[in-house]
RNA sequence: GCCGAAGUGGCGGAAUUGGUAGACGCGCUGGACUCAAAAUCCAGUUUGGCUCAAACCAAGUGGGGGUUCGAGUCCCCCCUUCGGCACCA
């Protein structure tokens, strides 16, 4: 007989559901756990088997943790903005909130079907305008907000205004700077202006991906999905909002150290932030008296400085550009604009133009003639370099590919056959420096290059600037108008939610706008203080606006004064376990620890980080060992598998199948096998008709059976503290095998096993439970606790080694002295066929493990 | 190319302050129950050799070297797979 699963499952389900199981109470006497999941977006597929992994992980963890008394957070919610829902209502012209609604429903029935213990009573969702307000609301915060240098923090942009009234731009490194007079002279654009470049969101004219034919602008990840299908995509400067989450580069790199995340997500956010050490040195261009700034790392190597190469986008290609070069430099200019930057990559051939105009290498004093190539980027450093084809790989092609000079500059070993050399080495042909080393050539060449006054020591990141706005409808309005006059207003917090309009039709615009720019009566508004005329953002905010600081929400998700109440906010945060895909380890995890900061900094937030330890759940493959997809056909739909095992089959199975972190493929052979565990477990405990099985009875241990059950109670402890959820289940199963031979069973001990069962499949748990005549949920009993000593064996088994090979085997009281173990192992008459006749050099014993006897071979 | 993770039976995986490799589960084989099947239960199951069998012997944790009385575990080199980055000066 089967257990009846699907009854058991809804009973306890319903039974959560109306006794409120789950609800968390704030209770600040009690100590606490965050317990976090990353909140899904609710698609139209609907929960795939992947969703439940991580989510069951952190459920028994939870549920564990309950039982040992924390007072535990544990909530779910929607990352429902985004683009399929935008895409569907294009084609169908329904509205992706009706869409989003229906994909909420569909992702929660299945969510609950599987007996998570959330309180849902703190679901939140990022589409609703009770959440989104207090996004649009943090946006104007860091609109506000600028990061004081001087502090290292971010500081409200009025300080800003007040020191500028005050003192002008005097502290502060700004060219040109002015004084509190001329600040108070000027105009309101110019003094929006100067203030832009301060605040930590800001609009700025950069090179985008954009697609004529889409009439959007694509994540550089699309162009080529576009491409192939036929569309051009073109890099073109466009205004969009900006996010200067490089004003945290430093921060972000320092506080990472502390966190208890994987190491390879660290890794990776290490080199998103890129931090490298060098120099910025200016090179004066003969005849005009401008210079160009480049960074480099290897300031030593200044004196093969041979020529120096411009990005293309760089401000000053049209200022040193020959007029013999100019049509040329204008083509190249083309060319390289048309090209991603992914694509520039791709194009191993090196491609460049002569400028026409020289440079003078401050350390040789010669004229280097200036080219203009694509393998400089303008988003890094300062989009100019000086080139060392000597050292550097990518200078040595360029030069080799136009004739340039290349100058050694560091001796490369006598051996060495490569073209530029990158190791280390004595400074050749470099006058001062000849002889240092790299380390001391750069500290002499920085000293050199600071007091004559051609640069400084600088620190460079490859982190730019979070490019915030979407031409899309599905998002968060940015809640700023465009006034005629030029300038910009922010809304007054008081006037948020900005809703989203209606809209009749979910085309793009037309124009390099969002949708929104259609809703006229929206976008067209008059400013009540000043009667300007003015347009609102049409922008959106990216999906990542709204994941950004959700975890603060489920705190306090009903308070409609503030986005969450400080002494709540103090109570539960940090974050202690987060889990989630590998899939978000740079970008969201980076974004939200960005918000988080500038949030902390404001004083809204009192940890530095928000999330403290960090796991991501691997990837769950086809029974093919493939990616599951649908043109694969080796899609695993978790309905059909709870229908057919029931919900804790289908948890302990994806515990069971290998350690959380690991990808590992889906098994039905492998459910089936958990699902025949849950019905032994069943069988032990209640017979055909339902009643508890008589052989339960109140009868004492025997010593062998009490000691597997404190080493189980310690194991599964132990296992679920560390995540190690498939050790913990093979543990319950060796304790229920033994179970099973025996005709009587102690009833204290099989209840308490209930209870180490719960965690994992609470479902089946609880009906035990009530079957031995608990009135009550179990949710919030005891945890069971072991005696350390009742663990330990009083045999163990010896091994005897001759040589480090096992030749024979004894088991021996625990603790047996090291000379009885070695008469034991001499004696052995398997050992005394190895060793007769040889002589015997060294016998080492190992207590309770083993005694190797090492012989010589005559 | 660079960074990171990982390679253990037919399969998923256990086992690391160096000390019995293969726990637990799947699959497979044989048996019990049954008219039969399903379900369930019991036994066996790393490979090879020798065996009716046991005992015994040999090999064995991606490959090759090394350290050690002893290596899946530590060190060096290499190979493969997966994930990320990709001209970052």
């Amino acid at each position: 007989m089967k257990y009846p699963f699907l009854d058991i499952e809804k009973k306890w389900q319903d039974y959560w559901e109306r006794h409120q199981t789950f609800k968390t109470v704030d209770n600040p006497s009690k100590p606490k756990r965050y317990i976090l999941d990353m909140f899904p977006y609710p698609s139209g597929a609907g929960l795939h088997v992947g969703h439940p992994e991580g989510y069951t992980a952190t459920d028994i963890y939870c549920r564990y943790l309950r039982m040992k008394g924390i007072n535990v957070l544990h909530p779910i919610g929607w990352d429902a903005f985004g683009l399929p829902a935008e895409r569907y209502a294009m084609q169908t012209n329904i509205h992706p909130r009706i869409t989003t609604e229906q994909n909420i429903a569909t992702f929660t029935r299945q969510i609950k079907m599987l007996g998570l213990s959330y309180d849902w009573s703190r679901e939140v969702d990022t589409t609703d305008p009770k959440y989104y307000r207090w996004t649009q609301w943090i946006f104007l915060k860091i609109y506000n907000s600028w990061y004081d240098l001087r502090q290292q923090k971010a500081r409200s942009i009025d300080a800003l205004i007040r020191e500028f009234e005050q003192k002008g731009s005097e502290g502060l490194s700004l060219e040109p700077g002015f004084t509190a007079e001329q600040w108070r002279k000027k105009s309101k654009k110019e003094q929006q202006d100067i203030l832009a470049d301060f605040r930590l969101a800001y609009v700025a004219e950069i090179p985008v991906n954009w697609c004529e034919g889409l009439g959007t602008v694509l994540a550089n990840e699309e162009v080529e999905e576009w491409r192939e299908k036929g569309y051009t995509v073109e890099r073109r400067p466009m205004k969009q909002w900006m996010m200067r989450i490089t004003a945290y580069a430093e921060r972000l790199l320092e506080d990472s150290k502390e966190l208890d995340w994987p190491l390879s997500t660290l890794d990776q956010q290490k080199n998103w932030i890129g931090r490298s050490e060098g120099a910025e040195i200016h090179f004066p261009i003969k005849g005009n008296g401008e210079t160009v700034t480049v960074f480099t790392t290897r300031p030593d190597t200044i004196f093969g400085a041979t020529y120096m190469v411009l990005a293309p986008e760089h401000p000053l290609v049209n200022v040193i550009t020959t007029q013999q070069q100019k049509n040329a430099v204008e083509e190249y200019r083309k060319q390289a604009a048309l090209k991603s930057e992914f694509e520039r990559g791709i194009d191993k051939d090196k491609s460049g133009i002569f400028s026409g105009s020289y440079a003078i290498n401050p350390a040789t004093k010669k004229e280097i003639p200036i080219w203009i190539a694509d393998y400089v980027l303008m988003g890094y450093g300062t989009g100019a370099i000086m080139a060392v084809p000597g050292q550097d790989e990518r200078d040595w092609e360029f030069a080799e590919r136009f004739g340039l000079p290349i100058i050694r500059t560091v001796q490369p070993p006598s051996d060495f056959k490569g073209k530029p050399y990158l190791g280390d080495g004595p400074a050749i042909n470099s006058d001062f420096l000849n002889g240092l080393y790299i380390d001391k050539a750069k500290v002499k060449i920085i000293e050199w290059v600071e007091s004559n006054k051609l640069g400084t020591r600088k620190i460079n990141y490859k982190l730019r600037d979070w490019l915030f706005s979407r031409q899309r409808y599905w998002g968060e309005p940015v809640p700023i108008i465009h006034l005629e006059d030029g300038t910009m207003k922010p809304l007054d917090e008081s006037e948020l939610p900005l809703l989203l309009p209606e809209l009749e039709k979910f085309q793009p615009s037309g124009t390099t706008e969002s949708p929104l720019a259609l809703a006229t009566d929206w976008v067209n508004v008059v400013d009540k203080q000043t009667g300007l005329k003015g347009r609102r953002e049409t922008n959106t905010m990216p999906q990542w606006a709204g994941s950004c600081w959700y975890y603060l929400r489920y705190i306090d998700p009903d308070n409609d004064r503030v986005l969450c109440d400080p002494a709540k906010e103090k109570y539960w945060m940090p974050v202690d376990l987060y889990i989630g895909g590998a899939e978000h380890a740079v970008l969201h995890l980076m974004y939200a620890r960005f918000w988080h900061k500038v949030l902390y900094d404001l004083g809204y937030v009192t940890t530095k980080e928000p999330f403290m330890k960090l796991l991501h759940q691997g990837t769950i493959l086809g029974e093919d060992n493939q990616k599951m997809s649908k043109s694969r056909g080796n899609v695993v739909n978790p309905d059909e598998v709870v229908l057919e095992y029931g919900a804790d089959s289908m948890r302990l199975f994806e515990m069971f199948m290998g350690p959380l972190e690991d990808s590992k493929p889906w098994s039905t052979r492998g459910v089936e096998g958990v699902y025949r565990f849950l019905n032994r477990v069943w069988r032990v405990f209640v017979t055909e008709e339902g009643a508890i099985d008589p052989s339960i009875q109140d009868v004492p241990a025997s010593p062998e059976f009490e000691r597997l059950y404190h080493q189980t109670v310690k194991k599964v402890g132990e296992d679920i503290e560390a995540l190690r959820f498939n050790t913990a289940i093979s543990q319950m199963m060796i304790f229920l095998n033994e179970t099973m031979k025996l005709e009587k069973k102690p009833r204290a001990l099989l209840e308490q096993f209930v209870l180490l069962l719960a965690p994992f499949a609470p479902h089946i748990a609880e009906e035990l439970w009530n079957k031995l005549e608990h009135s009550e949920s179990l949710a919030y009993a005891p945890w069971p606790s072991y005696t350390a000593e009742k663990t330990i064996e009083d045999t163990v088994e010896v091994v005897f080694q001759v040589n480090g090979k096992v030749r024979s085997k004894a088991v021996v009281a625990l603790n047996t002295a090291e000379g009885d173990l070695e008469d034991l192992a001499k004696n052995d008459t398997h050992v005394k066929r190895h060793v007769d006749g040889k002589r015997i050099t060294r016998t080492i014993v190992v207590k309770n493990k083993l005694v190797n006897i090492v012989i010589s071979p005559n």
